[in-house]
DNA sequence: ACGGGGATGGGCT
DNA sequence: GCCCATCCCCGTA
């Protein structure tokens, strides 16, 4: 499957976002290919976006990979416990990124629930199975995914999304999850997700 | 099934 | 010193 190019990350981030869902994210690390596929992502649309950390063009040490070229991963800590995961879009217009929210896993799934949960996947109850990546920091911890990926090209062989046949694929769109303080941008419809997905982190 | 609260640390004012 | 683009556990039903 061929690699997502610079020219599919350099567009608004609402496109991207869209667009996103049903590829499949792959991280090659220690000498394994774990992957998983998109299921959720949101999008942040910078200068304009009060929910965005690039919010009124701050730009500060954390958040100059967004001012940078579109396809880097940005990744913050959150809570003191959790990586999220993002990837930057529109280069030198805006910067703005995609939060990938949550994935279904597909290779490395042993690995994932020992990193997640330290058992083997068949020692974990359903909800968990179903629980392994289906939310920000879930998937970072199912990816080990860390602050170490931070601004890496995802044009690389580290991390990268590849394409993937997406048919009779249909998103639904809602508000974004965990942004209570955003005034009216808390209400944008920029959230995406795979309608009918087990693997979405609220329905 | 559901809801409340605690964990935990870096970034920014 | 306060705020988080979160997650999980443990209490009530």
């Amino acid at each position: 499957m061929k690699k997502l190019d610079r020219a599919f990350y350099n567009r608004d981030s609402v496109i991207v976002a869209g667009e996103l869902l049903g590829k499949v994210l792959v991280h090659q690390t220690e000498g394994q290919r774990i992957s998983a596929r998109i299921t959720e992502t949101e999008a942040y649309m910078g200068i304009e976006d009060k929910a965005a950390h690039s919010y009124g063009g701050r730009r500060t040490a954390r958040v100059e990979v967004m001012y940078g070229e579109a396809g880097f991963s940005y990744i913050f800590m959150i809570y003191g416990m959790y990586y999220c995961f993002n990837i930057v879009t529109n280069e030198r217009e805006n910067p703005q990124a995609v939060l990938i929210r949550a994935v279904e896993p597909l290779e490395g799934i042993e690995q994932m629930a020992q990193r997640r949960f330290g058992k083997q996947y068949e020692q974990l109850t359903n909800s968990r199975k179903i629980g392994l990546a289906n939310g920000p920091g879930k998937l970072c911890g199912a990816l080990a995914i860390d602050r170490r990926i931070n601004g890496m090209d995802l044009c690389g062989n580290e991390i990268y999304v590849e394409d993937a046949k997406c048919e009779d694929l249909r998103i639904v769109t809602s508000k974004r999850i965990g942004i209570d303080y955003a005034e009216e941008a808390k209400d944008y419809p920029w959230r995406f997700y795979i309608e009918g997905s087990k693997y979405v982190s609220v329905k």
